[in-house]
DNA sequence: CGTACTAGTCTTTTT
DNA sequence: GACTAGTACG
């Protein structure tokens, strides 16, 4: 019995292909993970190939962790030597045992997103560049598209002399380099650039690497951006043996690099490549998938392919149009809730998926108010919170103090009164002597011109030199645990804002228990070590341990899974396909989305659920859109379509209660919306109690005003509710109302919810609804 | 030095 | 509408 045996043919012939280039174009869902993860079996088990000699290279964490179970299932013992890894964890691999070779500290950290923004901040200062002039976020998308055609700042600048604006771009790109490398910092990029310039640069690496590396398989090769494919191309060039999976109706993330035309070209990069396609579907109705190819149809260069699977039938694709973005939620909620009560799906059988995160909020609310459980992936990543960083930031500068901009991002948190003036003079003496920020600190008395503030950074510095102490000693849950508790880091949360402390704290012991956990599963691993991981994991990683609630995420988050139901929402021209791509009048980026909308609709296993809004609030405006066009796409008849617009007349619905006709809409309810702001504002300076009379005035305001008194407006009018009315909040549930209080700025209310304890919070803040 | 408020920008999508 | 950098004031 062979272990390919259980798969289809084609899947049997790609597995079973082991010598030479192959390209497998795996359509959707058809078992590529599997393929993969056999052929890995096949070439240990049966073609006696050492585990060591094998790489699997993913894009998230996820898929590694996936394909590493599922080869450790297969083969059993004997497989850790392989490499399964992610194209960065696998960089920063090769990069830690090498880099010094071109001229690199081994021991460098890794800047995310955020850390990026900050050293560019830097680079504005340094530079006198003007941010409205030239935006950070355009300079360092230039700089990203540089590095991923593995082009350098001298290179950059020497081809780019002609034109100001990209000279500018790349003196910042220059100086953006200084200074990482001064903080020993790479960033994304460069983890896979600098390998390709290892390589590039000591052949005798390069061999090395070669000669392990005897079987290679590549996953989601259509993401694969030129940088990637450079370090490919090297690392297989001399054996040959590449196997990359991917499927060029897929390709989605252009926006970050990934070129088509690296799986589109396959066979004339890689000569006498074999080309296997995997067309058999099994994970979707026969409906589902004539949709998405006939949507998919549209593209023009692509891969010929047709999915087809031996479910036949199915229920139609239901497409319902809402009169707003409210209404959709709304109905998307109860539509879950009816599935739960009938028995046909659970919570975790549901996924709403769409274009931008911003449309999460939206769900949310409707979902906490239906009780429903969700999880809603992507949109702030753990590592990425602002105490999670600051907490971190502790961390790397305990492990070494390298890093400017960690010392400098907590050397005032929680407040040490060390102020900006403080942090830039101990940064000019930090630049002139050649030292680090920290370097700098530790010789505060030394600092021309501190004061009193040279007391307060010793005692920093002697804090940081404590905990090195109870890091050495005590291992490093005890140093987090111990800077939690030294610094009062929890309490000047408490002290700060009231209504998202909850979260810090509990976010704040989710990291206590992560570290632990880590320390528990590594008992060798270093600091270092931990901090890695955590930069290199994102949200996402964590999606299948929700096991029952309803997920919430972007399609693009949504590739590569599953779920019996989907809600494909926001289907709207503007926002899916997006304002961007529309207007750029580039038909590719047409296509980018439709290929999308592609993977969106081939996430749904039984049923799909596509729904449009006529009105929805996009960045604080009323919108009217069309249907999107990749709805016309679908034909007719596989399509039940339905129009869901609540016609009445009630709260949440736009315009119809003002007997409004047509016309310009949008700009008439901006002049409403001005209206209603300008009435509760004079209300708001003559209520002076928390009376019945300001309550009815108030809830005479609300069914004027309808959908506009929302959020700020509302911090001028006095709350419809008093001390003793039961009040919901979106997060905290039910509760009663203890005390109003008239504050500044907005009224303070206190609430004793339900299970969940006392709260102090702005009313404005809170949005209770009176029940 | 810290705060409290204002003005301006932003939105695709993420390893 | 949400967030952030910048500013005025205590």
């Amino acid at each position: 019995m062979s272990i390919l045996d259980g798969l289809n043919d084609r899947q049997r012939e790609a597995a079973g292909h082991i010598d030479g280039p192959l390209l497998i174009i795996a359509g959707a869902g058809s078992g590529k993970t599997r393929v993969l993860t056999h052929r890995v079996a096949y070439l240990i088990k049966e073609c006696n190939v050492d585990p060591y000699n094998i790489m699997a290279i993913t894009f998230t964490n996820k898929a590694a962790g996936e394909m590493r179970e599922r080869v450790d299932k297969i083969v059993g013992s004997g497989c850790e030597a392989v490499w399964v890894m992610t194209f960065h964890a696998t960089c920063v691999r090769i990069l830690r045992r090498h880099i010094h070779e071109i001229g690199y500290d081994n021991n460098f950290t890794i800047y995310d997103t955020d850390d990026t923004k900050a050293a560019m901040r830097e680079v504005y200062k340094k530079l006198q560049f003007d941010p409205k002039q030239l935006r950070e976020a355009t300079v360092l998308r230039e700089i990203s598209n540089a590095k991923n055609e593995l082009i350098g700042p001298d290179r950059f600048m020497s081809e780019n002399a002609g034109d100001y604006r990209m000279a500018q771009i790349g003196k910042a790109y220059d100086l953006y380099q200084d200074i990482l490398r001064n903080n020993n910092a790479l960033d994304f990029d460069d983890l896979i650039r600098l390998t390709v310039s290892l390589f590039e640069r000591c052949p005798e690496v390069l061999a090395n690497y070669q000669d392990r590396f005897r079987y290679i398989m590549v996953d989601e090769y259509q993401d694969t951006n030129n940088a990637q494919f450079e370090l490919i191309k090297l690392l297989a060039a001399k054996h040959r043996n590449l196997c990359v999976v991917g499927d060029d109706d897929q390709s989605i993330y252009k926006f970050r690099g990934a070129n088509i035309k690296n799986i589109l070209n396959f066979e004339n990069n890689f000569s006498g490549a074999k080309v296997i396609k995997l067309e058999q579907n099994y994970r979707s109705t026969q409906n589902i998938l004539n949709a998405a190819n006939s949507v998919i149809a549209h593209n023009y260069g692509r891969k010929p392919k047709k999915l087809w699977t031996d479910r036949d039938g199915g229920d139609p694709v239901f497409f319902r149009v809402y009169g707003n973005g409210r209404e959709e939620a709304r109905d998307v909620a109860e539509q879950i809730i009816r599935l739960k009560r009938r028995g046909i799906a659970d919570f975790g059988d549901c996924a709403i998926l769409y274009r931008t995160n911003a449309q999460s909020r939206e769900f949310e609310e409707q979902l906490v108010r239906e009780g429903v459980p969700y999880f809603i992936i992507g949109s702030v990543n753990f590592y990425s919170r602002r105490e999670i960083k600051d907490l971190l930031s502790y961390l790397k500068t305990i492990e070494n103090a390298q890093d400017d901009l960690a010392v400098a991002r907590i050397i005032n948190v929680p407040k040490r009164g060390i102020g900006q003036t403080t942090i830039q003079k101990v940064m000019e003496f930090a630049d002139g002597n050649n030292m680090s920020f920290y370097d700098a600190c530790t010789m505060a008395d030394q600092v021309p011109g501190l004061g009193k503030a040279a007391a307060k950074i010793e005692k920093f510095t002697s804090f940081i030199y404590n905990m090195r102490e109870v890091l050495a000693q005590e291992g490093m849950t005890a140093v987090l645990k111990e800077i939690i508790d030294e610094t009062g880091f929890i309490d000047e949360i408490k002290k700060a804002d009231e209504d998202d402390a909850e979260d810090r704290i509990g976010n704040i012991e989710e990291l206590i228990s992560t570290v632990r956990q880590y320390e528990d599963n590594h008992p060798e691993a270093t600091l270092s070590d931990f901090l890695e991981e955590a930069a290199l994991v994102s949200d996402l990683d964590s999606a299948d341990e929700e096991t029952s609630r309803v997920l919430l995420m972007t399609i693009h988050s949504a590739k590569g899974l599953e779920f019996p139901h989907v809600f494909l929402c926001g289907m709207e021209d503007g926002i899916f396909p997006g304002f961007m791509s529309i207007n750029s009048g580039n038909e590719e980026d047409i296509e980018e989305e439709r290929r999308l909308a592609y993977v969106a609709i081939t996430r749904a296993k039984d049923v799909l659920n596509i729904s449009a809004a006529k009105s929805r609030m996009v960045r604080g405006e009323t919108q009217y859109l069309p249907v999107s066009r990749f709805i016309k796409e679908i034909p007719e008849e596989l399509m039940e379509s339905e129009n869901a617009s609540d016609t009445g007349a009630g709260f949440g619905s736009h315009g119809s209660s003002f007997g409004s006709s047509y016309g310009n809409k949008v700009a008439e309810n901006k002049l409403l919306k001005k209206n209603a702001a300008a009435f509760l504002g004079v209300k708001a300076g003559t209520a002076s109690d928390t009376g019945r009379a300001s309550q009815q005035r108030t809830a005479q305001v609300n069914t004027t005003a309808g959908t506009f008194t929302r959020g700020a407006d509302l911090s001028f009018g006095a709350p419809d509710y008093g001390p003793g009315d039961r009040v919901r909040h979106v997060k905290f549930g039910d509760g009663t109302v203890k005390a109003v209080d008239k504050g500044p700025r907005d009224y303070q209310v206190t609430v004793e919810f339900d299970g969940v304890g006392q709260k102090i919070m702005y009313a404005a803040f809170a949005k209770l609804i009176k029940i």
